[in-house]
DNA sequence: AGTTATTTCTAGTGATTTGATATGAATTGA
DNA sequence: TCAATTCATATCAAATCACTAGAAATAACT
């Protein structure tokens, strides 16, 4: 199906989430399961991804939670897409680490998926968090009357 | 992962294949999994869907096999890997018929799949099995001297 | 010091998908 | 008739997905 997973898009909203609403203070698990309605304990171990990442900051303890470690313009899309879904390339062979393709010189399809790869990459690697705060703003000005 | 499987890139070489060697006789399948070295049996699933849809002819009996309906440049690679695949819609609220979300005018994230989606859309809608075929050929040529 | 609210860690689980394999029936050319 | 081929269906192991469960570690507040 090709599809982008749960894991990926809650993270997306998750990161979302905390864009909007840790300005101040750390912002617990459970408000954003709340607010996104997405399992607790499923969050719990997508921001930990996350964290071991140093994308968010964690604070243990009562009144703790989570930040944002950095500005929503310094997080694009494919970092936090890359991160949770493993990779975002079309087919393995494109991770230049994982599984290099020996045939890649002789290969016909692999002219595809590299096209098809850059027109991904064109995307995700240009759109950053702080687009998505954005027009997040945008729409919800539409409900002002 | 996000990731093309098998059944779709064994597809695409598959009718890549047949446009490359079923210009006069049909093809068996036993020839194609040889050639590319896939299984035979995985392959007869495969062609069994491309049937189905009428994407290839097939001669049953002895001497039988598969036969491109159609023209390479009458197939886009988007046809051949939607038909196998399933969908190429990064997320399932693209795809207008299943699962039509209802979140979808207040969805922030949805302006992001429909970028990826007419992205992805851009590249498999208009590189043609014709193409893959050209590409294959300027490749062979690299090896003779 | 103790209680409570929170993160952190490890494990388990049922459903679905993937990438096949196995067996045999139906069809047709020679 | 028979050999070669497609067609149909069933089965299967492994991986992945989307969670759920339980408990330990940590820190703020009283």
């Amino acid at each position: 199906m090709v599809r982008v997973s749960t894991k990926g898009r809650y993270a997306l909203r998750l990161m979302l989430d905390l864009a909007l609403n840790s300005q101040e203070k750390p912002v617990q698990i459970r408000e954003i399961s709340a607010r996104q309605n997405i399992s607790n304990k499923y969050l719990e171990q997508i921001i930990a991804i996350l964290n071991k990442a140093g994308y968010v900051r964690s604070m243990r303890g009562s009144q703790g939670g989570y930040l944002l470690t950095y500005k929503p313009e310094e997080y694009t899309v494919g970092m936090i897409l890359r991160l949770t879904e493993g990779s975002m390339a079309p087919v393995s062979c494109l991770d230049t680490d994982e599984n290099p393709c020996l045939r890649q010189e002789d290969c016909v399809t692999f002219r595809l998926w590299k096209k098809l790869d850059d027109a991904i990459k064109d995307v995700i690697d240009h759109v950053t968090l702080a687009d998505l705060v954005e027009w997040h703003l945008q729409e919800a000005g539409n409900y002002v009357i």
